[in-house]
DNA sequence: TATTAATTTTAGACATACCTAAAAATATAA
DNA sequence: TTATATTTTTAGGTATGTCTAAAATTAATA
């Protein structure tokens, strides 16, 4: 039974709960919540509440909450139109991939699905946004094995290395110096305006990897 | 001195109030404005008065509102925003253009300033909105053409339909089926004593339409 | 002009989505 | 394991934007 519509906090909700529970395996504590919205946690009590009422998350006193099958799917539909949305001010407006989240927030919460899906056509539905996050299809398939650029990956975003470009022996004596390899786990924490370097962390450890090794390193998002 | 932002009620109610009051000079009643926005009386009171406090419209107890100065400057903009979307929803996606209405009646609130500009570019700075509306330019700025009343029009003269006043649904509607469209070439045969009624010719049909049909039609003569 | 009708406003309520302060439950540390 | 700290919830409050019912004002009509 589809849930009437849902008011933007209602959204806002649901989406952060998708987001931190980490597709629905995690409980999700009220503070938690409560840090990313920047809602008071006796706001965010009111409103787990009233989406466990909706049946879009299951809680139970003081032991956090948890996103249901229903509430995936709706998650995943918010998603789906902010990351259409960017692609469209990225590739059509030309805006700055930085500048689009705030107004891609916005506009995710436009209720028309018969827009989403006209939009989906007309940007010949891409696989991923600007930013790299993979697009929910219609039926809120995400799918699966999507790689992307490690220079794609925002900040504070991790990934697993998975495949190099560059197929070069002086790039793979580089990356062993880096102590990069298929399958290291890296966490991206800022990225350089300067001349687009990355910092990263490997194994607890800072370095600064410029873009154009970044960009010939693939990796799984996690 | 630049206003807060607006919430979606009060642009609603904005909008209303310039719409009703033919470019700022008509005094416009609770009424009439509770009828356009279905919200009771009572509640326009409120919002009123909250207007008038914003400085956006002038009102006095029981003699009605007038939109001000910078009540007109923020319509323009919130009437900007909502026909370039009704473009891109019709040029861009596809939609039928009876279709666009309340689509646009929701991204119009979309706060982004930047995002109307790109939007505007994008479109290549439409002058003129799918239903044959003006689009007012960034400064406000509508481009005049004279247009007139479908039902001024004289017997056996004719004129191409440039623009449809009422903004709703069920009267989109009604076009349709009358295969009335913007550019759509009429002919007007006879005109009722009895009750107004306007007999036109429409792709060598004749067809009876109301006095109010028509004098929510604006042609172009030729 | 006096009465009736219509419009508009006031008064009091309600839902939503927030807040603060304090109490309750849980987790951590001595 | 008890004391302390942290997290979460409850209780009560606020602003926004709506409502209904009734009072005040203005307009229409007999």
């Amino acid at each position: 039974m589809p849930n009437n519509k849902l008011t933007k906090s209602e959204e806002d909700y649901i989406k952060t709960i998708f987001n931190l529970s980490e597709f629905g395996n995690k409980q999700v504590s009220t503070n938690s919540i409560s840090k990313v919205l920047k809602i008071e946690p006796a706001s965010v009590t009111d409103m787990v509440k009233k989406l466990s009422l909706k049946k879009l998350i299951y809680h139970k006193k003081y032991k956090g909450s948890q996103i249901s099958k229903s509430g995936i799917k709706v998650a995943l539909q918010i998603i789906r139109k902010h990351r259409l949305w960017e692609v469209f001010l990225h590739e059509k407006l030309n805006f700055k991939w930085d500048k689009i989240h705030n107004i891609a927030e916005e506009l995710e919460h436009v209720s028309s699905n018969k827009l989403i899906d006209k939009l989906d056509d007309y940007l010949k539905y891409p696989k991923i946004d600007p930013h790299g996050d993979p697009i929910p299809n219609k039926l809120g398939v995400i799918e699966s094995n999507i790689k992307i650029s490690l220079s794609d990956l925002k900040i504070s975003e991790s990934g697993i290395v998975s495949r190099i470009i560059k197929e070069d022996d002086d790039f793979f004596k580089l990356l062993k110096k880096l102590n990069i390899q298929i399958g290291t786990k890296i966490k991206v924490i800022e990225k350089l305006e300067f001349d687009n370097s990355l910092e990263i962390i490997i194994d607890n450890k800072k370095l600064l990897i410029s873009k154009k090794i970044a960009s010939n390193i693939k990796i799984t998002k996690i």
